[in-house]
DNA sequence: ATTGACCAAATTTTCGAAAATGCTCTGATG
DNA sequence: CATCAGAGCATTTTCGAAAATTTGGTCAAT
């Protein structure tokens, strides 16, 4: 989907990457944009077919995607796509309102010029590629931008863990995400909503900045709601 | 340490374990023991003398423990032991303290039996064992049955994101439990702390559990800083 | 008709060697 | 004297075959 750092979690060091990393992020744009089902099995043979690699290679991108939560094995059993729901959704979103929150809040009470470079760099990029047409690179890229944006908001929150947390989530969410956009006629416009939430952080409002994070968020979970044909009778 | 399914995070079904287990539980229990120091390399070589396993199996085991936060690894490096230090500690407990407020105060306001009498369980086996001076199996038990209590308070709590990342921390805060044990003559008293806090869920007193709770987690901190040497002037 | 055991096929897990990559020491050059 | 390039060494990463485990089906017994 879109880690520069896969599922590393922050000691207090930097990010790590780690190798076989073709192979994590061809598995990983596969499931979050629906290529493979939900509760799908996920057999070597057709991933080594699909995605190159060896049994070992395939293995370790496996494990990778079970640790961030994409897929799921039990021992000398299959891997399956980890299952989607409502219910999950929904925690998924009440958590990432609390977070967000804190993130936001701490990140604006910490001034810093490096940090507010990146969220106009960031935004200057997702805007950028908003509104070219250009559909072949645009669906590779957007996730990307979309999330450095949205780290860059927060970035300077005092928490490695906590950001940590808010990434994984973030990440999570991308999925259903994703899953909105591909039942979705005409694209929403990211533009002014993203814009508007950069300029309440810059100018320093807490209250505006959290007001704004939780109605993009919440704007998210309900277009996915009302989109997504499986998850409106799923339960399981 | 003691994970009975490792790194799993949760989308709504339920845990899963990962081959290896032997090898990752050996690893992990040399790094939070401070068998292995903070920013030690971990030669393949080495482990593969002390632990078994072939290339393979190590590097599944070490990529785990990456994604758990206890190793870290550059594409095409090393793997070394992840850092410690005093931040990192404190920004593990702050987060602590607020997730164990949360999931202590949603766990209490749902009732249940099963999970009533876990609690009761869970406790009984840790105070057992704490009487045992039974030092042999007592060292290898002990994180399991303390883990196990704690999660029990907890797991009743609705949302199984937070459950995970209160995990997550949980386990992380052991390692530095563990070295403060290390550096420690006389063993603290474990039965009437973790006691106190049991009746507290019980009785569904949720102002007195999350006091509790805080003390419990300040205590342990406190201690650790005012034992472990390294972690005094350590900084980096 | 249902249960249990057993065999065969399919799939996963493990393994150590081969290939690739990074690291260090030496020697040469500005 | 400091810096840089190259070769040799150490370590990691990748690979596909062998071993181990699960799955599905068949047959006999209750």
């Amino acid at each position: 989907m879109s880690n520069d750092a896969p599922t590393s979690a922050p000691g207090n060091g930097s990010g790590q990457a780690v190798a076989g990393f073709e192979l994590v992020s061809g598995i990983r744009e596969a499931i979050v944009s629906g290529t493979f089902d939900p509760r799908q099995k996920l057999k070597f043979e057709e991933l080594r077919a699909r995605f190159g690699g060896s049994m070992g290679s395939l293995r370790e991108a496996l494990l990778q995607l079970v640790s961030e939560g994409l897929v799921r094995t039990e021992a000398n059993r299959s891997f399956t796509v980890a299952p989607a729901s409502v219910a999950d959704l929904n925690d998924i979103t009440e958590l990432r309102l609390q977070f967000e929150r804190q993130t936001v809040t701490d990140a604006i009470q910490r001034v810093g010029d490096t940090w507010e470079a990146e969220i106009v760099a960031s935004l200057h990029l997702l805007v950028k590629q908003a509104s070219a047409a250009d559909g072949g690179t645009r669906s590779q890229a957007r996730p990307v931008r979309h999330r450095r944006f949205h780290h860059a908001l927060v970035a300077a929150c005092g928490s490695p863990w906590l950001l940590h947390f808010r990434g994984v989530l973030f990440d999570q969410a991308e999925r259903y995400r994703s899953l909105g956009r591909l039942y979705r006629r005409e694209p929403r416009d990211v533009v002014v909503g993203h814009r508007a939430l950069a300029d309440a952080v810059l100018a320093r409002d807490v209250a505006l900045a959290c007001e704004l994070s939780e109605l993009h968020i919440r704007g998210t979970v309900r277009n996915v709601m009302a989109n997504v044909p499986e998850l409106k009778a799923a339960v399981s």
